[in-house]
DNA sequence: TTCAATTACTATCTTAAGGTAGTATTAATA
DNA sequence: TATTAATACTACCTTAAGATAGTAATTGAA
């Protein structure tokens, strides 16, 4: 149970774009290098991300990334939202067709708590707040 | 962010069985009609489990399968382990290679709390807790 | 002893995620 | 204007999960 490849790594790009607000623009190169991320993988994600209006991006000569709103405006749910790894509010952890009170699985009870949790983590934590936070290898 | 198909299946079936611990054996067919899981694909999960020592098969006309341990006795834990879908101590919810004190990733102090709480919910929650809990579709 | 019902095994197909390659487009600067 | 350094686009390759097909092995019972 774990986050796909490329939410993990849309996470740490931009938590790392995030962490050189001082510096105008970051440059894909850089990216792969620093955070260990194949460099044609990273552009393809980079590219989502602008037509997502996380990133804008300048091309050409001295072009690079940038975030498109305030660090404190992203969420980290807002970049699983991108690429379908979000916990919903109906998903259910075994995966039957609809679980609810009505007709619930074997571990909806013991779900909640720890889906909730989850979902508060995705939704409450900015790119913000988790910038600058250790290494990002 | 969500357990494989497989995993669900698993825990589905197991926890079905434990749910007919009166009837000696279940069959492949009862199973696969039940739980709407694909025929073909469910007898090869359930080779698996009786591999992994959680099921009990006896081949041959009034075949079935059942469960080896007692269903207080299988953790849902179990079940994960097998599909290496369990989460790990050390599991780093960006996939960082080295996440801990030393060298931890951005979102690390956020991910402890609900960490630990999907771990508790796997590794206490065992068939017979959660047999005979809805529906199961 | 034959038949039917069952699980086990082996091989293959399909799909989506992850990743790569080549080319086109853009823009700063010499 | 030519060059160079950057992103964007299109197409494809690779791998693993999910699923299917066919056959072999086993066993109870007619």
């Amino acid at each position: 149970m774990q986050l796909s490849n490329t939410s993990q790594y849309a996470i740490r790009i931009l938590a790392y774009i995030a962490d050189q607000a001082d510096s105008p623009l970051v440059n894909a190169t850089q990216l792969s290098q620093r955070l260990h991320i194949p460099y044609k993988f990273l552009t393809k994600i980079m590219t989502t991300l602008v037509k997502k209006d996380l990133i804008l991006s300048i091309r050409g000569k001295e072009g690079g990334y940038a975030l498109k709103r305030d660090s404190s405006e992203i969420m980290v749910g807002d970049i699983l939202d991108i690429f379908n790894d979000s916990i919903q509010d109906e998903q259910c952890v075994l995966g039957i067709g609809f679980c609810n009170g009505m007709c619930k699985c074997a571990l909806h009870d013991q779900w909640m708590e720890p889906k909730h949790l989850l979902q508060k983590m995705f939704r409450e934590s900015s790119l913000k707040d988790i910038a600058g936070r250790g290494c990002k290898i």
